[in-house]
DNA sequence: TTAGGGTTAG
């Protein structure tokens, strides 16, 4: 007879509930649970324990209210039906704890158990699975001291403990300590190699992980999506679609997932849509979720599309992908980019947590949109709630005082930026109080400010200044920034018509005669109906 | 097949 307490181990529900959890799909393995509790089946332990799991990675971010909450009640939950006992349900029990803003309840759930395995093959196994699971949540409070002991003193290890051991030192930046530990597993699976791996590249050692990536016996997908992820992560596009494409299991959503996320974090929109494209091919069909969506539209933003964002937001709404704040947060952005500002505002009111990332997104929103006081509100409203402003909030917030010509305010901010908020200016945040110098007329300034900048400027520095040089009509000057904008960008024209536009002005007509000569020589297209083309 | 490893926003 099957253990009737227990529920049917591979009942249809148990294996549906376990899939979901497993393609990353926590919101389907608990609706699924719920349903097969209506249909008046005993839960079977793995199925809770799929769905604990989920529900540990359903609310976000940790020490989230609702946290506490539904760990309280899936406890009570698990006491009612007597699977308290059970090492899977309680380890994920123990998992939901361990992300509470004190974690002793998960040590203490799971240091109840006795320190010798009970007698029988059941019990000893049963001993094993929650002594791994006591190990792993030390590794993941950080107590790696207190891991090793436990460890150490294990009268039983299989190839879970030695892994969470590896991966624990490797995490915590102790590789050597790891691989010292590596060398000594008397069984290695794809999750070993995995850990080392990944040690590697948190180090950004990509050489040294590829290596190992190549030397693996067995690979599993998550080590082609670790390797994938690492070279998303340094910049590598082009290594990482290599390795996608020579991936030899089939692809799960995890992998299209790094892979879209690899494109659309590293400028490549067209490419991360494409890939998109390609897993919903009839032939390929595998159904993105939340996280496919919120690289999708981060691209769909960077490319100003927002048709294909409002068709990504239909299919969401369609299949039931329900907005989280990482995907608010893309569809503000895509929204101020579109200047659809006020359904911007409208999803960043409905955010669950709002974070540094949100405030950023809008602020930069109001910034592009001329929407000066909203950007200075949102800014002293997140002072106010003890969020610490990061360099993209200051690009927002500059952007809002030089569109609103704010000149002394700009200033201030710049100047709070650096010496309060310890925030070093990027290439960006000089752009900007150079365009706004130089338009408000302050050319010496825009100019000193480039000099003194710590790094190389780049073509958008200079550009802005060239600008600034055309609407003040400064041959003098122009002519020495329009030769930075020659060298660094040989192949762009507006550079040169902008010079052609001051010395048109200002009646050189000589000179513009040189530049059109020049323009021919390099082979640069003229922009039609430029005025002093003609002129000349 | 159940513990461990991989994917998201400005």
């Amino acid at each position: 007879m099957p253990d009737a307490a227990a529920g049917d181990v591979n009942s249809t529900w148990t294996l549906a509930i376990r899939a979901a959890a497993d393609q990353g799909r926590p919101r389907r393995a608990v609706a699924l649970y719920l349903s097969s509790l209506r249909s008046a089946r005993r839960p079977c332990p793995f199925a809770l324990a799929a769905v604990l799991k989920s529900v540990s990675r359903l609310i976000l971010p940790a020490a989230h209210p609702l946290l506490a909450a539904a760990a309280a009640s899936l406890h009570a939950h698990l006491l009612c039906l007597g699977l308290l006992d059970h090492p899977y349900p309680r380890a994920a029990l123990a998992h939901l704890y361990a992300r509470l803003p004190d974690p002793s309840r998960a040590h203490s759930l799971l240091d109840e158990t006795p320190s010798r395995p009970p007698r029988g093959r059941a019990g000893a196994h049963s001993f094993l699975v929650s002594r791994n699971s006591l190990l792993a949540s030390l590794l993941r409070s950080g107590d790696l001291a207190a891991a090793r002991a436990l460890f150490d003193r294990m009268p039983v290890r299989d190839v879970v403990s030695w892994n969470s051991m590896v991966a624990g030192l490797a995490k915590a930046g102790h590789l050597d300590a790891a691989i010292e530990l590596f060398d000594k597993m008397p069984e290695r699976n794809a999750a070993s190699w995995n850990a080392v791996m990944c040690g590697y590249i948190a180090q950004g050692n990509l050489t040294k992980a590829r290596e190992l990536f190549e030397q693996m016996p067995v690979r599993s997908n998550v080590s082609w999506i670790t390797m994938i992820s690492g070279y998303a992560k340094s910049g590598d596009v082009h290594a990482a679609s290599e390795l996608f494409e020579r991936m030899e299991n089939k692809k799960d959503l995890y992998a299209w997932n790094a892979m879209i996320a690899c494109y659309a974090k590293n400028g490549c929109a067209r490419e991360a849509l494409a890939v998109f494209n390609l897993m919903l091919k009839p032939h390929v069909w595998v159904m993105p979720n939340e996280k496919t969506f919120s690289s999708v539209i981060s691209a769909c933003s960077q490319l100003g599309d927002l048709r294909f964002g409002l068709w990504a937001e239909f299919f969401m709404g369609s299949v039931g992908i329900e907005l989280d704040d990482h995907l608010r947060t893309a569809l503000v952005d895509l929204h101020t980019k579109s200047g659809q500002i006020d359904r911007a505002f409208d999803l960043f009111r409905g955010l669950g947590m709002r974070d540094v990332v949100s405030y950023s997104a809008m602020i930069v929103g109001c910034g592009m949109n001329g929407k000066f006081n909203e950007a200075v509100s949102l800014f002293k409203e997140m002072s106010d709630a003890k969020i610490n402003p990061n360099a993209v909030t200051f690009v927002g917030l500059l952007s809002a005082y030089s569109n609103a010509g704010l000149m002394e305010e700009a200033r201030a901010c710049f100047a709070s930026m650096t010496e309060k908020y310890k925030i070093s200016p990027s290439m960006e945040h000089y752009t900007i109080m150079v365009d706004l110098l130089g338009r408000s007329g302050k050319l010496d300034e825009a100019y000193q400010l480039i000099m003194q900048m710590p790094m190389q400027p780049d073509a958008s520095v200079w550009g802005a200044l060239l600008l600034a040089c055309r609407l003040h009509n400064n041959v003098e000057l122009g002519e020495i920034v329009a030769s930075k904008c020659f060298e660094l960008e040989p192949g762009e024209s507006g550079y040169y018509i902008l010079l052609g536009n001051i010395y048109s002005e200002a009646s050189k007509w000589e000179k513009v005669k040189r530049l059109r000569k020049i323009m021919a020589e390099r082979g640069l297209n003229k922009m039609p109906g430029s005025s002093w083309v003609q002129a000349a």
